[in-house]
RNA sequence: GCUGUUGUAGCUCAGGCGGUAGAGCACUUCCUUGGUAAGGAAGAGGUCCCGGGUUCGAGUCCCGGCAACAGCUCCA
């Protein structure tokens, strides 16, 4: 018998009969081993304990905790999940089902609807497939009987999927008890290692991500090897919710959207005051950097958007109106409109680069489907700007905007990740000039050292563009900033510098926005403080609460030398004990209490309270003005105790 | 837009089998003047999402809209 070699993690080489299984290895290792792993990588890619090994190999082992043991684990629960659904429903057809982050589900066509009580029986009928433990098998057929196998079985899905596997692949299936699928593996070795399961929801889904197919029942749920790591994660899912911004713009009254405007937000005063802020920092770091800023209207002439490209590429987004007898457009963006500023008059190439900000309302007509709160909206500001530079301007310009981006999100304590978007199927211009334009979004890149990812053929369809992300409570992510590079609008309009050689050129443009649209980016900022905001951003900065009647004069007396210097402060002088007072302004999220009894009156000073730290002792009223002054200034995030 | 779920007081929610609505919080008034997360009492507040239909009678049953939520598809 041929012997081979197996190199394990730590460097240890230990000889094998030919046809070992991973598991065997684990076993000789340690006994117990199998126990506590759930399979095996060799050279970064997953296999299965059952997988034999034929010829020298470098394996590690998988553990339950790690990343790729969870996989295997989800990836073995949505099996379970289609047996049981097959147990249940046997005329169901099963489509796919993948793992994904944090649980896995399964695409399955039916006509019976499912239903959340059925969700529970199925979920009912998991458990005892897990308690059943089945061995996990696989085994291999070639293409011709793997057909016909799944044909038998009436899995018409699973014959597409085979039909469209390459020619040499090899064709895999995996079985547990009387359950077989086709799949590519790696699984746990038994539905036994699934110690903790649960289903989350069911939703539509099409088959294949397209919306001409037909559209499939998928069931979502997730699986651990510990209860009380299914516990932790219910737990933490149901903590993050807390944050949604939804809820908390409710709770802090910020904005709200009525039944009246799907998609349209109504700011409310203390909303306001967080844009506002925004806004006014938003100016500050813009003049810093040579912007202007402009305003363009809302509404312009149809012809307009025939030039731009807009009606070609974009009309289905676009909401349109009549003035007089003509056809005009409402903005879904703003470029033409600073393309007609820029074309108002010549500039010289010394005026380059040219970068023109404007806080640009837009409104797009997103599918009813989509909307969600503040982060997806049929109207919006976008924080944009249009940059008309020389071509040797452009990887220093783009550089300029990374960093601009990077600056901003850091201040807030964001992590984003980074994706460059190519070129669309739905697109204007030559393969050349998309070519160069891509080419310099991933030279600025590279110039910066950022990690990212391609995003193919989701760039704009005038030019490809580095998008920033940013995630939400709940891990989903929302692009923000983006970065677009435009050779097409240019041209369309026609728009020229005079250079060195008094001669026109064609300048090109660049297309940006840092927060991305300021209701997007109040959203992500709402859910990522828990709407515990940093004191500038703060509505309410601080609250004084006075302990009893006798102490109001007092604190109207503070409360006009706090406002003189500029700090949102308000005054509770309910007839309500200290103890609900505290409470309320705790739940609304006040930075600053200042409490205000005999002791504080008598001495000028407030008892402060904060909001993250909790009691800070007495203060006296002018030190604590500078204090905020300055925290306000510098715009400190928030500090927890 | 598609699939599923939901829509009752300002908010969060109850209302088995059809008989014109209830709780807690918030709000108003009164009592209480209380020192770091809810003091007490009384009161006011509802086109039960909208429009049809069945019925002697619809919050409840049927049909059609609208909106929200989850996901798909699409996007800042």
């Amino acid at each position: 018998m041929s012997m081979i070699k197996v190199t394990l993690k730590d460097g240890t080489v230990r000889e094998y009969p030919k046809g070992v299984t991973v598991q065997q290895v684990a076993e000789d290792i340690s006994p117990g081993l199998a126990r506590a792993a759930i399979g095996g990588e060799i050279n970064g890619a997953p296999v299965d304990y059952i997988t034999t090994l034929e010829s020298d190999v470098e394996l590690s082992l998988v553990k339950f905790e790690d990343e790729a043991g969870k996989v295997f684990l989800r990836h073995t629960g949505s099996h379970i999940l289609a047996q049981a659904v097959k147990r249940l429903y046997p005329e169901a057809k099963l489509a796919i089902g993948p793992a994904i982050k944090d649980g896995f589900y399964y695409d399955i066509d039916t006509d019976h609807p499912f239903t959340p009580e059925d969700l529970e029986k199925i979920e009912a009928e998991m458990k005892k497939i897990i308690k059943e433990d089945h061995q996990v098998s696989r085994f291999e057929l070639p293409r011709d009987e793997a057909i016909d196998y799944v044909k038998k079985h009436g899995e018409d899905y699973k014959v597409e999927l085979i039909e469209d596997l390459p020619e040499d692949a090899p064709i895999s299936f995996y079985q547990q008890g009387e359950f077989v699928d086709l799949c590519a593996g790696p699984h746990a070795p038994s539905t036994g290692r699934v110690k903790a399961v649960k289903l989350m929801s069911v939703a539509g889904a099409y088959w294949r991500g397209s919306e001409k197919n037909k559209m499939l029942q998928r069931i979502y749920g997730t699986a651990f090897d510990k209860k009380a790591d299914l516990q932790d994660y219910l737990d933490k899912m149901e903590e993050a919710k807390k944050r949604d911004h939804r809820k908390i713009g409710k709770e802090m009254d910020l904005f709200s959207i009525q039944e009246e405007g799907p998609g349209f937000p109504f700011f409310h005063p203390k909303g306001m005051v967080i844009r506002n802020e925004l806004e006014n920092f938003w100016r500050y770091e813009h003049v810093k950097r040579g912007y202007d800023e402009i305003k363009t209207p809302i509404i312009l002439n149809e012809d307009l958007w025939h030039q731009s490209g807009h009606w070609d590429h974009y009309q289905e987004n676009m909401y349109f109106t009549q003035i007089d007898e003509g056809n005009y457009a409402v903005k879904p963006m703003n470029c033409p409109g600073s393309i007609l500023v820029f074309k108002r008059k010549m500039y010289s190439y010394r005026d380059l680069p040219l970068r023109m900000g404007e806080l640009g309302l837009v409104h797009r007509h997103e599918m009813s489907g989509v909307l969600h709160g503040l982060m997806r909206v049929r109207c919006f500001t976008q924080d944009d700007a249009h940059i008309f530079m020389l071509p040797e301007q452009i990887k220093d310009e783009i550089i300029g905007v990374i960093d601009f981006v990077d600056y901003v999100y850091k201040m807030f304590g964001y992590k984003y990740h980074v994706e460059l978007s190519t070129r669309p199927e739905d697109s204007m211009g030559t393969q050349e000039e998309w070519d160069l334009a891509t080419e310099a979004l991933r030279e600025a890149l590279d110039a910066r050292g950022l990690a990212y990812k391609i995003n193919e053929g989701d760039g704009a369809f005038y030019g490809p563009k580095i998008d920033f992300h940013l995630e939400d409570c709940i891990g989903r992510t929302w692009q923000c900033g983006t970065i677009q590079l435009d050779f097409q609008m240019p041209q369309r309009f026609d728009i020229n510098y005079v250079g060195a050689d008094g001669e026109k050129h064609r300048p090109i443009m660049i297309h940006r926005v840092i927060f991305g649209s300021i209701e997007r980016f109040i959203g992500i900022l709402i859910e990522h403080f828990a709407g515990k905001f940093p004191l500038w951003l703060a509505p309410v900065q601080a609250r004084i609460l006075p302990i009893s009647e006798r102490h109001y004069e007092a604190a109207k007396g503070l409360q006009q030398q706090l406002s003189e210097a500029g700090i949102r402060v308000e005054l509770d002088d309910r007839n309500e004990k200290i103890g609900y007072k505290i409470r309320e302004a705790q739940l609304q999220k006040v930075p600053y209490m200042m409490i205000m009894g005999d002791r504080e009156v008598e001495e000028n000073k407030v008892n402060l309270r904060s909001r993250d730290r909790g009691e800070l002792g007495a203060v006296d009223a002018d030190e604590l003005m500078a204090s905020l002054i300055k925290e306000i200034k510098e715009k400190q995030l928030p500090q927890e105790a």
